[in-house]
RNA sequence: GGGUCGGUGGCAGAGCGGUCAAAUGCAUGAGACUGUAAAUCUCACGCCUCACGGCUACGUAGGUUCGAAUCCUACCCGGCCCA
C-alpha cells in the first residue's frame, strides 16, 4: 500500500547535456533530496565518463552493500542509487531497473527525504512513475506478468515479416490494434500474449501512479542543445579520457560487439579503436547520432504528455525550486 | 597549350533517348516504442496543392529528336596525363 504521508517522487527529465544532473544535485542539497538514477547506461560499472558520472563528483565513490544495491551514503555527498548497479558483461533491462528504483524510492521516503528520479532514458522513468506491470516488481502492480524472453520463440518468428507477426499477434488476441512496425516488439507482443494468455491490451495497462509526482522537464532550445552536446563531447574525448575508458571496458572482457550495442560515445569509440574510422571521422559522426538521440529522448517526453501526464517544462534552477516548493506544501496523493 | 575523364537534388553517388522529380546511402524533419530503450523501428524529404494535378529542375548557352539528365556543338569549372 502506499505509504500516506510520504509518497512524494520528484522527477527530472531532460535531453542529454541538458543538464539534468546538475540541476538535480542542487535540488537535492535544498529540498533534503536523495537521486534515484534513470539512466540505462549509468547503471553499469566501469562506464563513467560515456554516462557523465565522472563529472558527478557528488556521486557516491561508493561501495555497493550487497543487501540493499544502494549505494552508501558518503558524508555530505548527495546518495546517487541505481548507478554501478550491473556489470557491463550482464545484461540488463526495464524489469531489474524498475525493482531497483522503487526499493530506493521506498528506502528514500522512510527515511523521510525527496527521492528525485533523474534521467534520460524515458521508459525507464515513465515505467517507475505509472507503475508498469513487470513481473510484480513491486509491491503497488496490479498484477504480476513478468513475462521472461523465449529464446526459442524468438527465433521462430525472427525471420516472419511485419504482417506475418501482426497476423500471428491478431490470432492470439484477436482484439489486439497495434501500429507497430517493429518486428522486435511484435514478437515481444507475441511472447507476452502466448506465455500469459491475457490479451495485450491487459498487459499494457499501468496501475495507478506510485506516487505524488512532480516532473520537471528540462526544455532549451534545440540549437542550445547541440551546442552543449558538442562541448561536452569534445572534453569527454580530449579532457576525460572517453577513449580510454572504452579501451579500458574491452581489456576487462567486454566485447567490442557488446561495447557498441550500447550506443553513442561506447559505439563510436570503440569502431575507432578498431580502425574502422579515424578520429575525426568518429567525432563527426558521433555528435550527430548524440543529436538524434536528443531527438528522441524529447519525442517520448511530449508522446508521454500527450498521453495525459502532466510534465512542467522548466529552463532554470529558480522556477524549479518555486514549483517544487507549491507542490510541497500540498497534501500527498492529491496532485494526480 | 594538347589529351583525357568528369560536372546530377543539402552532401556522397546511380542513371546514359521515353516507364525520371530522378536508385541508394548520409544528413534533415516527423513519429512509433511496457523485460535490448544511448537500443530497435516507421514515414516524409525540389516547389505549389488536402488530393487529382501543375510548375521548375540534372554546370551554362544553343542544337538534334515526336521526346534529352541521357546524343551533338560551344563555353565555363574540376581531376588526371602530356607539354
Amino acid at each position: 500500500m502506499k505509504n500516506k504521508n510520504n509518497n512524494k517522487l520528484l522527477v527530472i527529465l531532460g535531453p542529454t547535456a541538458a543538464g539534468k544532473t546538475k540541476l538535480a544535485v542542487k535540488l537535492a542539497h535544498k529540498f533534503n533530496g536523495e537521486i534515484v538514477s534513470a539512466d540505462s547506461r549509468q547503471v553499469y560499472r566501469g562506464m563513467d565518463v560515456g554516462t557523465g558520472k565522472d563529472l558527478q563528483d557528488y556521486v557516491l565513490p561508493v561501495r555497493k552493500s550487497i543487501k540493499s544495491k544502494v549505494h552508501k551514503v558518503n558524508t555530505a555527498k548527495i546518495p546517487h542509487h541505481c548507478i554501478d548497479v550491473a556489470s557491463p558483461k550482464t545484461e540488463f533491462n526495464l524489469a531489474k531497473y524498475v525493482k531497483l528504483a522503487h526499493r530506493a524510492i521506498s528506502d528514500i521516503q522512510r527515511k523521510g527525504k525527496l527521492p528525485i528520479l533523474v534521467g534520460g532514458t524515458g521508459l525507464y522513468a515513465q515505467a517507475v512513475v505509472e507503475g508498469y506491470n513487470l513481473g510484480g516488481a513491486h509491491p503497488h502492480t496490479i498484477k504480476g506478468v513478468g513475462v521472461k524472453p523465449d529464446k526459442k520463440l524468438r527465433a521462430s518468428l525472427a525471420k516472419k515479416s511485419v504482417a506475418e507477426l501482426r497476423k500471428i499477434l491478431k490470432k492470439l488476441d484477436p482484439q489486439s490494434k497495434t501500429k507497430l512496425d517493429n518486428k522486435r516488439y511484435l514478437i515481444r507482443y507475441i511472447e507476452m500474449v502466448k506465455q500469459t494468455k491475457l490479451p495485450l491490451k491487459k498487459l499494457l495497462t499501468a496501475s495507478d501512479s506510485n506516487y505524488d509526482c512532480l516532473i520537471l522537464g528540462i526544455n532549451l532550445p534545440r540549437a542550445e542543445i547541440v551546442k552543449l552536446i558538442d562541448k561536452r563531447l569534445i572534453e569527454r574525448i580530449e579532457k576525460q579520457g572517453m577513449i580510454e575508458e572504452v579501451e579500458k571496458l574491452h581489456k576487462a572482457g567486454v566485447s567490442w560487439k557488446r561495447l557498441e550495442s550500447f550506443g553513442l560515445e561506447y559505439k563510436f569509440v570503440s569502431q575507432y579503436l578498431r580502425g574502422r574510422a579515424d578520429k575525426d571521422e568518429m567525432i563527426v559522426k558521433l555528435s550527430i547520432a548524440i543529436h538524434q538521440f536528443a531527438k528522441r529522448q524529447m519525442t517520448w517526453w511530449r508522446r508521454w504528455e500527450r498521453q495525459g501526464r502532466e510534465i512542467r517544462w522548466i529552463d532554470n534552477y529558480k522556477i524549479a525550486k518555486e514549483l517544487i516548493k507549491h507542490w510541497l506544501k500540498k497534501s500527498t496523493g492529491s496532485n494526480m
